[in-house]
DNA sequence: TATGAATGAGACTTCATTCAT
DNA sequence: TATGAATGAAGTCTCATTCAT
């Protein structure tokens, strides 16, 4: 007799979910200005108030979509590159685990990458947490000099782990809009790409201008 | 007989450049979305009718904005990186420039990079320009590898210059955000990366999965 | 128990009604375009957000003004005039409804006749609705015809169908400009206009051009 | 040498003229409000302080196409009734006139009888034409009345003069709306509803209501 | 005379957010 | 808990009108 269907009064935690995939897509679709609050609410099929309650203001709802995205990322990456293994491994390895994120949360992604970067309450945090990924990269690529008893200063070590993350993101951020494309085998391009090349350059060569 | 003449009923074409200026800078800063007409209007120290009747909507000035600074920096590229140098001086030129216009139009490049990205009705057209600089730069690749007498597979070559064209751009947006950062030692250590780092992996190595 | 429960918080239907009851108002004072959004709103008693949501676009509430009293007009009309009465008992019906409603809604008269005839969108919406009460009118006098053994011309029929329509709506106009004017005995004077005039012209004589 | 072509530096009155056929053309397609100066400006081929220079406010001149166009009709229609004339053939030539007016000058016709009624600045003076036009009507009924031996009170004159007056608007317009209507026939339809059935009314029969 | 440049004012519309049931 | 009803505030855009050349 109760006209309340059975999928009504979920847990908070599951509605809590399903508010937070409507904002990713949302979000992500049409960016932190251009998502209204209504579209959210009806999209996850519960009303503006309870979205308000739950997730408090639009802001601190972007955050929270920031951030659930961001640890999803990064503990996809983590929990593939074990810090035990050798660290062309953990490279291979973490590559691949952020391809195959990026691949199976289009969303998430471009919220993380192409509309947190605009707004500036938010590209603060990103950034942050960009940094500690390049930290990771040159230690990695630290590790992997001292295996062969060779040694670069540190900041070189940054600029190419900076340069070697940037070009990670742009290949991921390609891989967004082509969902036709294999992550495995994107990251194994991106793999040669990083490996073979930063192998030759912290071999100490270097090109040099000619002059002028 | 004063070369300032008045200070208002100034020609066309100098108010648009100011208003110009003055929405680079609210995008830039703002956003396409938080940034208000009212807002630029006041800062190019006109009133808002003139921003209309001169550059008409406010998503027309934001490609007028684009276009402007669009065109700057492919010119400034293109002039540098004349088409009858060797490959390797046109990388080195064309990285210059671009590290060069960034450092002098921070503004502008925030407003290409970051703000345009997540704009749907722009992205469009920005990642168009990103194709053609994609296509060029895997050009200079191939002229480099044919001096040498090799040749490589055309795909390896464009997801090479992707990855490249990726790594700039972020090299590019961490010089937006310290401006104390030499552009010109930026833009040899983005060489370095470029040009030792392509070589070693257009010498025909590869680097491969492990198994598993 | 007090039958007015609150002052705000009022269920949808009764809000809209308000609404379009400002709404009608405004229109029929100031036409569509001087009429704001601001006057309607504050003369129902409420914000202007809640005339959008409910009601829509200004085009879109002047629509819903037009539907309600050409709605309401037409079926006080057709309640009046029931098609089982002979014609003249029909067209005298109709007629005293007619005026009645102009009489009892001056306002929904001013809007239908003098607000929405100028304005394209609205116009034409308006001119079917005459056409339609056209036909009924030239029906009622082809019934009396075949009810006297003659008969006429279908086009003239039209015309002079037409033409008492227009001068219905012509008086009408005049008795929205003079509330203290009388609508019964306004009708009487149309009654005695269209039906001893339209005797007399189906009776098949016929005013001629005296040459030239 | 000289860049003035010449047809430049017309004469005021000229120059009005074509303004006031620029008005003309706007206010009967988009409505006072909605036709802009601007639009009027540049229809007449000249810059926007000239039409204020020489016309004034909208507003007056709203006012002067109103009087140009309004003192066509009445002229137009002034000179084929002649006063000399019968009263059936006054009649006759007036609605001639009336009619050809309309045909000839669509635009100045809707401007009078659909924009202007609604717009309250400029309702009242309309109504007072149409005032002088209906006594001038009632004049023509009482003529030929006496040339009867007949009289009538001057209440119902003056009813039956505006339902006249009304139904000649009202087929005025649908011909402003049929373009390939011809003028002179519907001016004979009209004179025969007129002449026929006011004569009818004349005559002193009455139809009356039955009670009920 | 003639006009490009300029603006104050005000319109429509939308949104994030909250109240009262 | 849950939501329909409600709004303050702000933003985009247009227009009639005037100045200064």
């Amino acid at each position: 007799m109760s006209s309340t269907p059975a999928f009504r009064r979920l847990p908070r935690a599951v509605r809590e979910q399903q508010m937070l995939d409507a904002a990713v897509r949302a979000f992500s679709r049409r960016g932190f200005h251009a998502a209204s609050m209504d579209e959210i609410a009806e999209d996850a099929g519960i009303s503006k108030p309870m979205v308000y309650a739950y997730l408090g203001t639009k802001e601190e709802l972007f955050v929270a979509c920031l951030h659930r995205e961001g640890t999803r990322m990064v503990e996809a990456i983590a929990a593939a590159a074990a810090p035990d293994l050798p660290a062309d491994e953990r490279l291979w390895r973490g590559l691949r685990a952020f391809f195959g994120f990026v691949g199976a949360h289009r969303d998430g992604w471009i919220v993380l990458y192409r509309q947190a970067r605009g707004e500036q309450p938010f590209a603060g945090e990103l950034a942050t947490m960009r940094s500690r990924l390049v930290e990771v990269v040159a230690g990695m690529l630290d590790d992997a000099l001292r295996a062969q008893g060779r040694e670069v200063r540190e900041t070189d070590l940054e600029v190419i782990a900076y340069a070697l993350v940037g070009a990670t993101e742009s290949l991921g951020d390609w891989l967004a809009d082509h969902p036709e494309a294999d992550p495995a085998k994107t990251a194994t391009r991106m793999m040669n790409i990083a490996w073979l090349g930063a192998d030759q350059l912290l071999r100490g060569e270097t090109w040099r201008p000619t002059g002028e």
